[in-house]
DNA sequence: ACCTGAACACCGTTCAAGT
DNA sequence: ACCTGAACACCGTTCAAGT
């Protein structure tokens, strides 16, 4: 606690220059977000934290638009290693690893609703495929398609095309963590041990198919 | 054009009393909404559409929120009505009606991506499990489990909780709308027939399953 | 009952000036 | 090169006053 004060006044009492502001800035946007959520969100507050005047943030973020975009990028990041590390501790066979993912994916939801709220809510605008955001988002995808690849070598997932796979695979996902944290679901989010089944369930659903029978399309 | 601005002229001309400005507010921010996105929605600029000042809605919607709760809820009326539609359009069989509820879901979502946005984005704020909102939804998702009874009737969808059946199928509805109004997917959402196909290929995924086995849980 | 106009606090953004 | 302080336009909300 008294560590902790001292700790905030060093940062404040650091003259003029203040060392790596732009990072202090995501950090500070970061914890105004998950704790009031995104409407709440503003400049002169998260300068404020970072103990630096309401115009200093324009030196690193051409507008407050910019700040949300590196907020939502580390999202992205944060998000893929989640799903990276789930993935290798889930062992070898491809059904776990997609169990994990899955999992990994709904526990992010629910630690930070906002956060990803704000990755998947327009505010960035409309991206060109270059950004580094498209691109991010794309390797949580990739490591998607390689669970599909491996379980196609294993043959326990069906052939055809990985990515269409890992489209669904991650619409699933993603749908169920939106409409999770907007309270649309019979689980309240608190509950994880339900949050996992839900995961699981889901995927199980996906894995097994709900036809009888197949059609042709 | 001369009929429109006639028109607007006499709306705004009715002097003092306006008819049903309540309505008028919604509708105005609807356009507002659809124009130029969630974050340039502002209420200042609603009641001048309306053809009111700025302090009159403040006599129909406690606060911002509260007009942005309407207009969500009327979105939730309109997808509901929409997936109501194709279901009806869709003829006996159960699988079709669950392709053509699936479309109905993403054309929504391509037609107009900020009023999506906006009903599942937290903006209206933890509500009330007797909110008329949730209410509404619900409703949409009644839809939903009809079509799973029903196909479990036919003896075409496999046995379980149809709830289950359809939180699984409205996840991953809903995650392709979100995902596809995010330019996430390689199909721009301006393509109908690939978004429709999309959608497809999503339903048949699932209705198949992606297992080659059946794995216990 | 319903709407207006002035007023207040606050925000995003800019810019000349400071170190 | 990086930050400050004043300034501007604009927004959400309130309230006494008008019809």
């Amino acid at each position: 606690m008294a560590d902790e004060v001292d700790r905030d006044r060093e940062e404040r009492r650091r003259p003029y220059h203040h060392g790596d502001l732009r990072n202090a800035l995501v950090e500070a946007g970061l914890r105004v977000l998950e704790r009031d959520g995104a409407s709440a969100l503003n400049l002169r507050e998260v300068a404020r934290m970072a103990g630096v005047s309401h115009a200093a943030p324009y030196r690193h973020f051409a507008d407050k638009q910019a700040l949300l975009a590196a907020i939502a990028d580390d999202g992205f990041n944060q998000l893929a290693a989640r799903v990276r590390a789930a993935i290798e501790h889930a062992g070898e066979q491809a059904h776990a690893q997609l169990l994990e993912a899955g999992r990994a994916y709904l526990r992010f939801a629910v630690d930070r609703p906002h956060h990803l709220r704000l990755m998947f809510s327009g505010v960035v605008g409309k991206r060109a495929p270059e950004t580094l955001l498209y691109a991010v988002s794309k390797s949580a995808f990739a490591l998607l398609v390689g669970i599909m690849r491996h379980g196609q070598d294993q043959g326990v997932f069906r052939e055809g095309d990985p990515v269409e796979l890992s489209l669904t695979c991650w619409s699933l996902m993603h749908g169920l963590a939106m409409l999770l944290i907007e309270d649309q679901l019979p689980v309240s989010p608190e509950q994880q041990a339900m949050v996992d089944d839900l995961a699981d369930m889901c995927i199980q659903r996906l894995c097994d198919g709900i036809a009888t029978v197949q059609h042709e399309i």
